[in-house]
DNA sequence: GGCGTCAAGTTAATCGTTTCACTTATTGTT
DNA sequence: AACAATAAGTGAAACGATTAACTTGACGCC
């Protein structure tokens, strides 16, 4: 590796100028400048960012928490996060903590001690561990947000709200929820939409059943039994994991969806698509996302004091092939 | 923060006898030791890492550089990865270049500047770009084998014959290939194994076409128009993305998978037993993939000297129901 | 000519560890 | 009793950058 200490001795002045040079900040002729940045092209000069931490404080990378991988939604999450993040010239540490709250917790501990200037964190659950009070850096809170901290996620409410109109216009009178963790304050705001929007004096529909399951396309033995009893029309899938279980689950005791019934989805992942039939669904603006919660971190990081926002990203509902229309 | 002179203050000792007591190097008594290590709990010291790396010249981090996370064989990976140099106490920088090999280039030279101790790399191609020659630190290849490095990879090329033998077997004889990319081996392989398997003097497999298709979902237009003429009983595709694209296609002009033509993938992803019909596939042993990586990797980052290793993992067909049986 | 001002550099301290070289006290050996 | 060997611990340098404080010389102004 070259060091300062090579450059100012290729060009014949101390590491001060150089480093004068390069961080733009001290009186330095144009001349030696140029000379300087010669050397340090010339050189192939990089900054030990080691050493720039050890001084500075900032280390110039970001921690990226996060549940769960094998989850689709989150890879496109993470890629869209760690591209946002080096075009500002931030490294992402990457912990997946296989929504282990342990592992969660001591993340927290690890990235703190490796440094990072900031954390981009989307909860196991819907509380914070002590560890992210003696983190001691920003932490921007994405998908699953938790009061006090920063957040960006998506409207679920109106997520929910959107379904259960959709619900209503396609005329389906019987419907079963296949609700996500009720932990999950994601996952309780789109109930809570689709039950708002389905609900009140002149509203036909009614909920049939109300089975809480994980975030997984293996369902629970409950909901699995409750599946075998055709009394709904329409099943209501808090995300598109469960969405897609369930068709499997339907098609396995030989239920065609969308003929015998019909299923929604959540999230708008790639799996989505590659179903049978193509999921009707609630698309999340991901990108936005995570350039959103790279900006808000950046930001928080270069003036700590900025105070708590929390941005909240429009949804859409995208209709494919999973819900049958009953009545004109 | 607190830091090694916090701990030695504490304790009345100086911070060269905290540091061997936590280093376990120098020569400490029974006693002091005890009251330092007291000292350490009871004010939450952790070494700083920046200053450990800025001294040791090793950071305990490795870099993760990955094509494209939206494929989902690669989250998995991740994962596997992350969590086996978590518990080998490294933590990943990830980068997604996107499959661009510009940015897979300049890559290299952001995580040395990182000062990553060692990198796993997939990559985008079948080259590896001049960045790394100079890059410094280990590099162990995952999946798609570059020779001159340590590699781990699945055996592709059984891969392809399992596929072959299999379709022997099925009693199909006339298949179109969709292979992937020729400038990945792993591409090559596959397609080597399966032609190998399938021809010979007693053989009756006929290869009606060979077309390149891209490791993706959406297939070329010349791909989609040669479905269209029902020309084969089975076909076989380089990957499960690309399986998968082809059953979506297929179902677009009125084709029943498996009923009027049969499909196989590759890779065996989360994806393959989601779609309709679930797919008949090979396996690949990522977790194991994911902790060789790391092993081999850990292994020369403490012993530079090692000599380059190849690992190859076994795969296995997992028969599910894309592939008709047409005679006994 | 003397003084202040400014530009262009340099010197050296600093961040938190690790570790080499050193000191001091204690023990063992002859 | 003298001396070496060892145990237990300390002091300070080093890693590579940033930056405050300082030096030097040139210039302008009265």
């Amino acid at each position: 590796m070259t060091t300062l200490k090579d450059v100012a001795r290729a060009v014949g002045v101390s590491v001060a100028t150089v480093s004068y040079v390069l961080t733009g900040r001290g009186s330095v002729s144009k001349e030696t400048s140029v000379r300087v940045m010669a050397a340090v092209k010339k050189l192939g000069y990089r900054p030990n960012r080691t050493a720039q931490a050890m001084r500075t404080g900032f280390t110039q990378s970001i921690g990226l928490l996060l549940p769960d991988l094998t989850n689709p939604f989150f890879p496109q999450l993470a890629q869209k996060i760690e591209n946002a993040a080096r075009q500002r010239d931030f490294s992402v540490l990457l912990v997946d903590c296989q929504s282990n709250s342990d592992t969660e917790a001591e993340a927290f501990n690890l990235l703190k001690q490796q440094g990072v200037d900031g954390i981009i964190w989307c909860p196991a659950s819907d509380s914070a561990p002590d560890s992210i009070h003696s983190v001691g850096c920003p932490v921007v809170i994405i998908d699953r947000p938790i009061s006090g901290f920063d957040s960006v996620y998506s409207d679920y409410y109106k997520g929910g709200r959107l379904l259960g109109e959709y619900a209503l216009s396609m005329g389906h009178t019987e419907v079963g929820l296949l609700s996500g963790p009720s932990h999950i304050e994601g996952a309780r705001k789109r109930r809570q939409g689709f039950i708002d929007a389905v609900t009140g004096s002149d509203k036909t529909l009614n909920i049939v059943w109300d089975l809480e399951v994980p975030f997984s396309t293996e369902l629970t033995e409950e909901s699995l039994l409750r599946l075998t009893k055709k009394d709904v029309s329409l099943i209501v899938a808090a995300d598109d994991l469960i969405a897609v279980g369930a068709i499997s689950a339907l098609n396995e005791i030989g239920l065609h969806v969308p003929e015998d019934v019909s299923v929604t989805g959540f999230d708008n992942i790639p799996w989505s698509t590659v179903v049978t039939p193509k999921l009707t669904t609630i698309n999340q603006a991901i990108s936005a996302m995570g350039g959103e919660a790279v900006d808000i971190l950046a930001e928080k990081i270069s003036e700590p004091s900025m105070p708590i926002r929390t941005v909240l990203l429009d949804v859409e509902l995208v209709e494919r092939h999973s819900v049958k229309r009953l009545k004109a």
